[in-house]
RNA sequence: GCUGGCGUAGCUCAAUCGGUAGAGCACCUGUUUUGUAAACAGGGGGUCGUGGGUUCGAUUCCCACCGUCAGCUCCA
């Protein structure tokens, strides 16, 4: 849950604290630290020094319970401050609340940036504040008072913020424990013993405010739970989390590769490549059911293409752009004619001298194939899709392992369709995309409908038609989604399912997008059947995403462990000696022309050896062949995913087997 | 892009408080002919991320750049 505070009501609150109330009934217990109440649907923490709102419900929140932790940690962030206050001097706070994970405060240090060694030493001062169990108290101020408490100690950044708090009229609150005080609206523990299991993590920089033009803060994030062992435990999982990370299986299995020459882009190694071809043949052949045509589109194009689709103008600095030696001289030709010698002369003209620029979506071409032929209504709805190579330039910092790239491809198609078709089209997506989600294995998808953004193409009737008929598919569906106001993409809106990584960072993978500008901005038209020229309406839509993110998700999902139907080798044949190698590659011929994908491991290695290897491959099933096996005409199966021996199978059996394994699930026919 | 960390063999990592570097795995060769998570021996392999600077001498100290990691900002 989210963090709901008194302030939030607006009105001041005069009742007693649930303390008060729960010793009055002879309810309390020292484990009770906050209590939950309802107000009207939202549910909000309130602490046990904060005067309740007018006779309203409560539910006392035990120290074990899940949202002390939002308590515990908002309060650690407090000692953290006073900590960092004790030890350096003239260290300005800023903001420092409870987070999903843990909590952070972010600090303006003279002296720059903190170092690991004074984490370890601000922890030491927490410790020796908690030890001394200091009680937090609670005083509702006016803004004058405040104002005049954060002057003198010149905390000027809850300065500013006091003074937005006061425009707004709500109640200002300052908490203190011990000598130190912070404006603050709570809620926090009763005191200081309740923190017994922290640990600060890192330091980073977070702009104040969250604006790039604000100047920058030094954040220490860190975390507490409600005791050293849910602590450890907490760190242990971050340790197990580690070792799922696609970035490192993905070198240890062979995956991917990266050059420092392509920065931000992966080389996918045969074992990774296999992969991600079956990724996109899988999808093909849901696209084969779901009517689906899949076409080639050009790399590079004439940068009046972005311009018409409004990309150039709007994201540029996203773009790659394609200059050629020819360009160049007209370029060159341009400037010394003009006699541009102006900084700003030259920039501009060869931002726009430059011809051609690499695409960045599919979605402009596929506009211009649409209106390559004459359109009738028969046709729609037409479904284009395209695994066309696409190239953003990410900024420096932004750029990650998989999940975020420089060049990628997208299962990416585009709905040319009527209006009336839109709901239908959304339907039958959401049944795809989760058609997709099931076969993966994935259960917890968040749906997030993604509405206009401030800077947008196109007038606001056509954006309220668009988010109207996406939050009616979502119902339609009866899924549950949240909405992400202003998230939207600047032509439109969009349904975004989002899975989670192995570190728990949340990904966005498919998406939906209605459209109403592209087929505008390119005069897209087709023949209705009245005879007269209608504008059609273009979806956006991807199932995977990324494929490279998709990957760098399953990757962690399945750490490595694929499915028989997507990994790089379905089975592993392993000689117990090399007497019986002819018999290993009789049936490696057997195998591969009946399509499995199958390695064989025929070297001097002792079996322990061999079967080690492939394990650690995460090969789905290993094949040992000896004596019995060549004499059986068969093999001795061991699954990973049962991790056990099958023992000896007949060839024509372990065919059979890896026959059904190899396709997807919702692609496996009722027979098999 | 910003703040901070990191960059030594294909991989995982040592070492050198300034005197040009080692291990395990992997690779190659040989011996062993092997039955369910690592046989044994030998060998090759590094301009210590790149470029400058300081120094008699730089992998080590300083600067810049590149890459990468965490976070911030961003993600059509």
């Amino acid at each position: 849950m989210t963090l709901v505070t008194t302030n939030d009501t607006n009105t001041p609150a005069t009742g007693p604290t649930a303390k008060s109330v729960l010793e009055a009934q002879g309810k309390f217990t020292p484990d009770i630290i906050a209590v939950r109440v309802d107000l009207g649907g939202t549910k909000k923490l309130v602490d046990l020094i904060t005067p309740l709102p007018e006779g309203v419900a409560f539910e006392p929140v035990r120290l074990d319970h899940p949202d002390a932790l939002w308590l515990i940690r908002h309060s650690s962030s407090h000692v953290m401050a006073d900590a960092v206050q004790r030890l350096f001097p003239g260290t300005k706070v800023a903001f420092g609340p409870a987070t999903e994970n843990g909590f952070y405060y972010d600090y303006d240090r003279p002296g720059g940036a903190f170092t690991e060694d004074d984490l370890r030493r601000i922890e030491q001062t927490m410790s020796e504040i908690v030890a001394t169990d200091l009680p937090f108290t609670r005083e509702e101020v006016t803004p004058a008072q405040a104002r005049e408490i954060l002057e003198r100690t010149d905390e000027t950044y809850k300065l500013e913020h006091l003074e937005r708090l006061a425009a707004s009229g709500v109640q200002i609150s300052l908490y203190r424990h011990g000598g130190w005080t912070d404006l603050c609206e709570g809620p926090h523990v009763p005191s200081t013993r309740f923190l017994k299991a922290f640990q600060l993590t890192t330091v980073a920089g977070a702009y104040w405010r969250g604006d790039e033009r604000n100047p920058m803060l030094q954040r220490i994030y860190g975390t507490a739970f409600a005791n050293d062992k849910a602590l450890k435990a907490h760190l242990k999982q971050i340790e197990e989390a580690k070792k799922r990370d696609h970035r490192k299986l993905g070198k240890e299995l062979d995956l991917v590769g990266f050059h420092p020459w392509a920065p931000a882009s992966p080389f996918f190694l045969p074992r990774g490549a296999q992969i991600y071809t079956a990724l996109m043949d899988y999808v093909r052949a849901l696209y084969v059911r779901f009517g689906y045509h899949e076409v080639v589109t050009p790399q590079i194009f004439d940068r009046e293409l972005f311009t018409t689709s409004g990309h150039l103008p709007a994201y540029a600095d996203n773009m790659f752009l394609a200059a050629t030696s020819e360009n160049i001289d007209e370029v060159v030709e341009h400037l010394s004619k003009e006699q541009l010698s102006s900084k700003g002369e030259i920039e501009r003209a060869l931002r726009e001298g430059i011809r051609f620029g690499v695409k960045p979506m599919n979605c402009p071409g596929h506009a211009l194939m649409f209106a390559m032929q004459r359109r009738s209504y028969r046709e729609l709805p037409l479904r284009i899709a395209d695994f066309g190579r696409l190239h953003r330039f990410e900024r420096s910092g932004v750029t990650q392992g998989m999940t975020r790239v420089r060049t990628f491809c997208q299962d990416d198609a585009h709905v040319f369709c009527t209006l009336d078709q839109v709901r239908q089209e959304i339907e039958s997506f959401i049944d795809l995309v989760y058609t997709v989600y099931r076969d993966f294995g994935f259960s917890d998808v968040r749906v997030v409908i993604a509405t206009r953004p401030e800077e947008r193409l196109g007038d606001d009737a056509i954006w309220d038609r668009a988010e109207q008929a996406l939050f009616e598919g979502v119902r339609a569906k009866g899924l549950d989604h949240s909405t992400a106001p202003g998230e939207g993409a600047f032509y439109g809106p969009k349904i975004e399912f989002h899975l989670k990584d192995a570190l728990g960072r949340s990904w966005q993978l498919g998406t939906m997008q209605c459209d109403f500008n592209l087929p505008e901005r390119f005069d897209l038209h087709y023949v209705g059947d009245d005879n007269s020229q209608h504008r059609p309406v273009m979806l956006h839509r991807a199932i995977l995403g990324s494929i490279e993110r998709f990957f760098a998700i399953l990757i962690e999902h399945t750490a490595g462990a694929f499915p028989t139907w997507i990994a790089p080798e379905q089975i592993a044949l392993l000689t117990v000696s090399e007497k019986f190698e002819d018999y290993a590659r009789e049936v490696q011929s057997h195998l591969i022309e009946r399509g499995v994908r199958v390695t064989s491991d025929l070297g001097k290695d002792k079996l322990g050896a061999k079967i080690r290897n492939a394990r650690l491959m995460r090969v789905p099933y290993l094949a040992v062949i000896g004596e019995k096996e060549v004499e059986g005409r068969g093999l001795a199966i061991r699954s990973r995913d049962e991790d056990k021996d099958l023992g000896f199978i007949p060839l024509d059996e372990v065919v059979a087997r890896l026959a059904n394994e190899a396709r997807a699930p919702s692609l496996r026919g009722p027979a098999a």
